[in-house]
RNA sequence: GGUCCAAUGGCGCAAUUGGUUAGCGUACCUCCCUGUCACGGAGGGGGUUGCGGGUUCGAGUCCCGUUUGGACCGCCA
């Protein structure tokens, strides 16, 4: 099928010139004896118009219907500025029906009214809809970009397994059972963390990939099971050089997708700094409404909440909001929310005419309120929310409500981009429910030199070579320097309290090769699926995914997962145990050689005829 | 695992809070219209309200259960 131009493509330039176009009917307008037809394809719509000689052959076209064109590009009398082919039209001299269209589900328009659920099980319709083309030619040139940029500086790109080792810590695991050898499973990557440090040991240097990666964890609107990371590892760059290389990949992307100049360096805030001043390690701010510390107003306070604060070395804290006057109701929402967000209440004030009011005003001192109106530099009109508990909870469950609070103001500008980077993370996170520490960011990464004493008296205190990148209050990607050294490795094992034993069961392949020449080598990732969609000014990540799941974890259209023969199961030497009768069912059998796990996470062992036995039981 | 919300023609919503034949927009079909571009005008077809049970003279509306979807917390970098 020829085709002498792009829909979208053509211009008053063209005038004149005989085209042969391919498109999709994306609206038809009818006028007795004359005709219009929007006619799409992926680079955008231009208008055909027809002479009464065709309406017997229009009268079987109909919206989506696939057409093939020949035509006079001719300028237009009356012109539609909102179209960027709207100065000219097609004047149809012969034109066939390639293909039919049933009446399709959905409207297929940028404002299409359809819900997510809809679109989702008509995904291949929703994504003619000119926004959603527009979001993946958007995301393709983010990677070419990328690519170019990494290319350019001396980056292999190395494809690593999508089929490993189940590896503990960090995320659930998605598993996929081996058929030759049964029992035993495969793991879909987290992230290739281990392989690129391995590429490292290897001598690689500079290495890339634009890796899938897999999480089995509950989804959100910025979170998908499987999704793309952008994996960067580099040999004998410090900290500062890993970061500036990143800022300037980032500075040409900017530059190429949205042709904006953004600030290099970007600003770098310590953890500690971002959790203090923004109660975040994703801090946005692209507004105001930072953290204060009001805990030394209160120092001797009889209000009972601040008091206990006081006495258990906690703090207090709040935001100030400008023009905020929350009713009743509304602060009841905001206490349930910070409620959520783990904090123990909150204390809500609002200025108006000189006066604090709110509920706690009766139960401070005339004093504390003066110099909390002071302190707090709050305006007329304006509200202070308080929170007082320890520092990480007041922290993070104000981080929250000021959040909340941006969005509701509309405070967030979807044109403005900020960088920035989070640096100094603890090395550390105690475990309430394993009762030890565990690593926030992976056992692999470098603490601080001079921290490195603290690792035997205080380990929450330590702090590491790792660093965030953030844009409007979204975590781009994150990285860190890694552990060369055997002795410390080892160390840092023995904090997280493994014996040598589990050591080399979890990680032994990984730690064997630490000992042959291992180079200093650091790097991060970054998601590519959150910065396209950041790019895209959207809220959900599902509008930059071809195909994505939905909030819990599948697929309307392909309705994946789905249920598999029995055949295959036998294969796997699996079977499945759905209920707890099921399960005293298959313990009654007792004994045999396949281990199956029960829908409770205990596992049993069985034998195949066994299981086939039973199974015929059922039926 | 938890909390909250929703489910009504193809799609998106409404139904005066338990009361006649479930309504509107859009999409669809037919007809009219030579400059529309969210075209306009006239007419038409299409739903028994996710599923199961209950309360009631009467249920889209109330209750219980269930399924599906969504937001969030936990979880996850």
């Amino acid at each position: 099928m020829n085709r002498s131009h792009y829909n979208g493509t053509l211009r008053l330039s063209n005038q004149g010139e005989a085209v042969e176009l391919i498109g999709w009917v994306s609206k038809k307008r009818n006028f007795g004896a004359m005709n219009f037809i929007d006619l799409r394809d992926r680079t955008g719509i231009v208008q055909l118009v027809f002479d009464e000689s065709f309406n017997a052959q229009l009268k079987d076209v109909r919206q989506e219907y696939l057409l093939h064109v020949k035509g006079l590009v001719e300028e237009r009398k009356d012109k539609n500025p909102q179209l960027p082919t709207g100065e000219i039209e097609i004047v149809v001299k012969e034109f066939e029906i390639v293909n039919s269209s049933k009446v399709t589900p959905i409207i297929i328009a940028d404002e299409t009214d359809a819900l997510e659920d809809t679109r989702m099980k008509y995904r291949y319709l929703d994504l003619r809809r000119p926004v959603m083309q527009k979001n993946l030619i958007m995301r393709s040139k983010i990677v070419q970009s990328l690519r170019e940029f990494l290319d350019h500086h001396d980056f292999t790109e190395i494809e690593t397994p999508v089929l490993g080792r189940s590896t503990p810590e960090g995320a659930r695991d998605f598993l996929v059972p081996s058929r030759v050898h049964p029992g035993t499973f495969y793991a879909l990557p987290q992230s290739p963390q281990l392989y690129k440090q391995l590429l490292m040991i290897s001598g690689f240097e500079r290495y890339y990939q634009f890796a899938r990666c897999f999480r089995d964890e509950d989804l959100r609107a910025d979170r998908q099971t499987d999704f793309t990371q952008l994996d960067i590892e580099t040999s004998f760059l410090d900290e500062n050089q890993i970061l500036s290389m990143m800022e300037d990949m980032l500075k040409k992307l900017m530059k190429d997708v949205k042709g904006i100049d953004i600030p290099t360096p970007f600003l770098r805030m310590t953890w500690n700094e971002a959790m203090d001043k923004y109660g975040s390690d994703k801090p946005d701010n692209r507004f105001g409404m930072e953290l204060q510390d009001f805990t030394n107003l209160f120092e001797h306070s009889e209000f009972v909440p601040f008091k206990n604060t006081i006495e258990n070395k906690g703090v207090i804290k709040g935001i100030v909001v400008e023009d905020f006057a929350p009713s009743n109701k509304e602060i009841k929402n905001l206490t349930s929310d910070a409620r959520k967000y783990g904090a123990n209440g909150l204390v809500v004030f609002k200025y108006k005419d000189g006066a604090l009011s709110g509920s706690a005003v009766k139960s401070l001192s005339q004093e504390e309120l003066d110099a909390l109106v002071a302190a707090s530099n709050v305006q007329d009109g304006g509200a202070i929310l308080m929170i007082s508990d320890a520092w990480l909870k007041a922290c993070n469950a104000l981080g929250s409500l000021r959040n909340d609070i941006a969005s509701l103001k509309g405070l967030k500008n979807k044109d403005e981009f900020s960088f920035l980077w989070v640096v100094d993370f603890p090395m550390f996170e105690w475990s309430e429910t394993e009762n030890r520490w565990v690593s926030q960011h992976h056992p692999f990464t470098m603490p601080k030199r001079e921290d490195i004493p603290l690792l035997d008296t205080n380990p929450g205190e330590v702090k590491t070579n790792a660093y965030d990148c953030v844009l409007n209050g979204y975590e781009l990607g994150g990285g860190s320097l890694r552990i060369y050294e055997q002795d410390l490795q080892d160390k840092i094992f023995e904090v997280l309290g493994f014996t040598p034993e589990q050591t080399q069961e979890k990680f032994g392949f990984f730690i064997d090769a630490f000992q042959y020449g291992t180079p200093p080598h650091g790097g991060l990732a970054f998601g590519l699926d959150r910065i396209a969609m950041i790019l895209a000014g959207t809220d959900s990540i599902r509008d930059v995914i071809a195909f994505p799941k939905n909030a819990s974890a599948r697929d309307p259209m392909s309705e994946a997962p789905n249920t598999v023969d029995d055949v295959q199961l036998d294969e796997l030497e699996l079977a499945i145990c759905i209920d707890d009768k099921q399960r005293d069912m298959l313990t009654a059998i007792q004994a045999g050689n396949v281990p199956v796990q029960l829908s409770n996470g205990e596992t049993i062992q069985v034998s195949l005829d066994e299981i086939r036995q039973w199974k015929e039981s059922q039926n």
